[in-house]
RNA sequence: GCCGAAGUGGUGAAAUUGGCAAACACGCAAGAUUUAGGAUCUUGUGCCUCACGGUUUGUGGGUUCGAGUCCCACCUUCGGCACCA
């Protein structure tokens, strides 16, 4: 036994150990793993590649919440457990770094936000490094570096150059009082989320991602990659395919006064339901529909008209939402359309429930089969029609077969300092140019005012500006806006591989050997996020042929949120946050590992409860008692066997990330050892070895004592070991319990060899007396009989 | 409103997938030890009953020898979407 302190005190061994396995390398994954280590598990082609990869953190100024270390330290088992089991694993760690707290801060505090965010980082580094993570921190990452946004920047002119990318006008989140436009999580309930005044509606110049050109391979892709169905459910809806149709109705008489078109002026409609179209009594359009625009067409309460569109304009999405009930709208007097299936004619209505931005912006209202339609009905006195169920205008061709999604583009810009430049100049003479990649990265100026102005604070540096255009050398100047921090995030798993790459945002090969991703986790928040615009990246990659891969998230798993004590929210105005440091400091690393992996299922939000960090502190100090009783006598068969159950048992919940009753069935060993005066070195060894993923220090310290001279205890660290097997002989019993029941009631147990046939069950139940006085004078009508399991008797 | 997830002791939960419900832990109670303890150890602990025994997985029904698990209806809680034609 090497000198050891008598007492567990897990705040003088777990710094040491993280020292150790990081010079030591342990943590560090091998690009091209090609040549076969010693260990008999490490075939010719090098050991197996894993990628495991957790959703990266914000490093706010709030620091560690108790949440991250659940979803890191879930991460952490099943790194350290395929390690063990000869994987090649990659396991990296980054900061997505950008993002509005720290622009915010800085202008409450005048604090610049590369000092603020740098510090930060520090803080969480210093934090995550305390709880021993087997993190590979040499390819750590930080996106707000200009050796990452660099990259970033890339993406976006390959996006651009595709015809993925694109300047739209487009109304976004406005703040009268903070003069700036906000982000939809900034603007929610309609409210800013700073000041609480309400947020409008305001028409501007935006940039684009195509993602709705890839709206059929999203959707399509979810068949094939193993994630919580809830979340591709989720994914699925936001997407939103429907099949339907397109069908044109002609406004009567209006060609006589578009002659020189030579055709009926017509509103296109869209319906997934065109066996209702019999039922069709009116036509609705979207405010912003050009025809109720129309000039010509002789709208007679054309004043009318268009109030009603200016009105529904200036109202905030949340507000048309509110009225959800309450139908508003306003007929266009004078103009009718006839409808295609049965002659009528019908008149049309201009009503803020009908969206521009979905299908043709305009329908056909069958008020007998559509509720909305129903309602807007009778507010306006409409005829409700029966419907008589037809495809007659499919068949005939009348109707066009149409596939809409409610999937939307993503709007990228931000009129904000603290994000990656989008890199775009605007020359007087040639327009809009794409910046030259070798001019990447275009970079954040420092001589800026954060004040909010209501333009982006890049407008007003004068060092920024100064560019030329890169087509004809005249005077030009720089896009002002940033990017989305979505953007930086969409691609930050390819950056890992090769994050010091000056020429590519990661080298070919290096993405063919690594990525896919094997495993990611993160919180289901980002269920249509981060999630859809990752997914939008690799399928433009690959449609371009740059990957050969297009879903970048293999297999996908939600770690559960950690409540405040009563089951609410944690927040620093309730003042019911924890810090993991108070944690660390108290009880140690190790104990709050297994605290949080023994809180209940992974996937699961659960209210802290500190009572239960000390059971979980209790476990680790009787482990570490537990090895004065280690002796070098030979295992004892009841051990032996629960030790084989036990092995089986953890490796099969580490991989269906059960931890809770991985966590629990090494109480239930620890249990049985206790129970022992003296333990043998195997059955201990192996302990440790299954205890390793979770508690990685106390598990290398105690491994450390023993090895030195015992041998079944091997040299080098305890993750350099191999992840113990199980005897499949030792896990049958020679006898087994069965349960007796009378007529379907639990009545007793009988113990009998295992495999005892039904008669010889019978023999042994008749002869238990217990048993016996139940069955005692009446007939046995039927038993059912499951061998090892149970004898059901019915009377 | 629509979509999804979940309802099991005082608490977090477990249940080999249809076979002794409540493993493991927290809490609580009694005891041991200690000058003392909110430290440690032992025992007990779903509910009713002195007991024999009865009874229990949101509610009501059903299938089955047997249901926490399968089927039908309903209630409640949480998450997402929210006029998408």
């Amino acid at each position: 036994m090497a000198e050891q302190e008598k007492k567990y005190e897990p705040n003088k061994i777990e710094p040491k150990w993280q020292k150790y396995w990081e010079k030591e390398g342990l943590n560090r994954a091998k690009d091209f793993d090609k040549n076969p280590a010693q260990s008999a598990t490490h075939n010719e082609a090098g050991r197996p590649k894993f990628y495991c990869l957790d959703m990266f953190p914000y490093p706010s100024g709030a620091g560690l919440h108790v949440g991250h270390p659940k979803g890191y330290t879930a991460t952490d088992i099943i790194s350290r457990y395929k390690r063990m089991n000869g994987f090649n694993v990659f396991h990296p760690i980054g900061w997505d770094a950008f993002g509005l707290p720290a622009e915010n801060y800085a202008i409450k505090t005048k604090v610049h936000p590369n000092e603020s965010t740098h510090k930060n980082i520090a803080h969480f580094k210093e934090q995550i490094k305390s709880l021993g993570f087997s993190y590979d921190w040499e390819r750590e990452i930080d996106t707000s570096s200009p050796e990452y946004y660099k990259w970033t920047q890339w993406f976006f002119l390959f996006l651009y150059k595709n015809g993925w990318a694109y300047k739209a006008k487009a109304a976004v989140n406005w703040c009268d009082s903070c003069q700036t436009v906000l982000a939809n999580e900034q603007a929610q309930d309609g409210k800013c989320e700073r000041c609480s005044s309400n947020v409008l509606q305001k028409d501007l110049e935006q940039w684009f991602f195509k993602i709705t050109d890839f709206s059929e391979e999203l959707l399509a892709g979810l068949d094939k990659i193993d994630w919580p169905e809830p979340i591709k459910i989720m994914q699925k809806n936001w997407i939103g395919k429907s099949e339907g149709y397109e069908i044109d109705f002609n406004i009567k008489n209006s060609v006589t006064k578009l002659a020189d078109r030579h055709s009926l002026l017509q509103i296109r409609v869209f319906t997934t339901r065109i066996d209702t179209i019999f039922g069709c009594t009116y036509l609705v359009i979207a405010p912003e529909h050009e025809i109720a625009k129309n000039q010509e067409l002789g709208i007679k309460n054309y004043e009318e008209v268009k109030d009603y569109v200016e009105t529904a304009k200036k109202k905030s999405e949340r507000d048309r939402q509110a009225d959800v009930k309450d139908k508003t709208g306003v007929k266009l007097e004078g103009v009718t359309a006839i409808n295609p299936a049965n002659g009528k004619e019908i008149p049309i209505f201009v009503a803020d429930y009908v969206l521009s931005s979905y299908g043709t912006g305009a329908i056909m209202a069958v008020p007998a089969q559509d509720e909305r339609d129903f309602e807007f009905a009778k507010k306006f006195n409409l005829p409700i029609v029966e419907v008589p169920n037809s495809m007659e205008m499919a068949e005939k061709g009348i109707a066009k077969k149409k596939i809409n999604y409610r999937l939307r583009d993503w709007l990228v810009s931000r009129q904000r300092y603290w994000g990656a430049p989008i890199p775009i100049v605007y020359c007087e003479k040639c327009g809009e140019q794409a910046v030259p990649e070798k001019d990447l990265p275009v970079l954040l100026p420092t001589d800026v005012d954060f004040m909010p102005t209501g333009e982006s604070p890049l407008v007003k540096s004068k060092e920024f500006h100064k560019v030329k255009c890169p087509k004809c050398g005249g005077p030009a100047r720089r896009e002002s806006d940033t990017m989305d921090t979505f953007v930086c995030s969409s691609w930050y798993f390819f950056r890992y591989l090769d994050h010091k790459n000056k020429n590519e945002f990661a080298d070919k090969k290096l993405i063919d050997y690594w990525l896919p991703v094997d495993l990611y986790v993160g919180g289901a928040e980002h269920a249509v996020l981060h999630l859809l615009y990752a997914r939008f990246f690799a399928k433009a990659l690959k449609r371009i042929s740059l990957i050969g891969f297009d879903e970048p998230f293999l297999k996908l798993r939600n770690v559960g949120l950690i409540l405040a004590e009563g089951g609410v929210k944690m927040s620093k105005s309730k003042g019911n946050v924890i810090n993991p440091d108070d944690i660390v400091k108290e009880y140690g690393a190790d104990t709050l590992r297994i605290y949080e992996m023994f809180m209940g299922p992974f996937d699961q939000a659960i209210a802290w409860d500190t009572k239960g960090v000390g059971g979980a502190r209790r476990f680790l100090d009787r482990i570490y008692k537990l090895k004065e009783r280690v002796s070098a006598k030979s295992s004892n068969l009841e051990l032996e066997k629960a030790v084989n159950k036990i092995i089986k048992k953890v490796g099969e919940d580490i991989e269906q990330m059960k931890f809770n009753t991985a966590i629990s069935s090494l109480m239930i060993l620890l249990n049985e050892m206790e129970g022992e005066e003296e333990i043998s070195g195997d059955i201990f060894e192996r302990f440790l070895l299954l205890l390793a993923p979770f508690a990685p220090h106390i598990a290398e310290e105690l491994y450390e004592g023993f090895k030195i001279q015992d041998s079944r205890f091997k040299n080098g660290s305890i993750f350099e070991q191999e992840w113990p097997k199980y005897d499949t002989a030792l896990l049958k019993e020679e006898k087994v319990n069965i349960v007796v029941q009378i007529s379907g009631k639990a009545r007793g147990v009988v113990e009998v060899e295992t495999g005892a046939s039904e008669q010889e069950v019978l023999d042994i139940v008749k002869a238990d007396s217990k048993i016996n006085k139940w069955i005692e004078g009446q007939n046995i009508k039927k038993v059912i009989f499951i061998q090892n399991k149970l004898i059901n008797l019915v009377l």
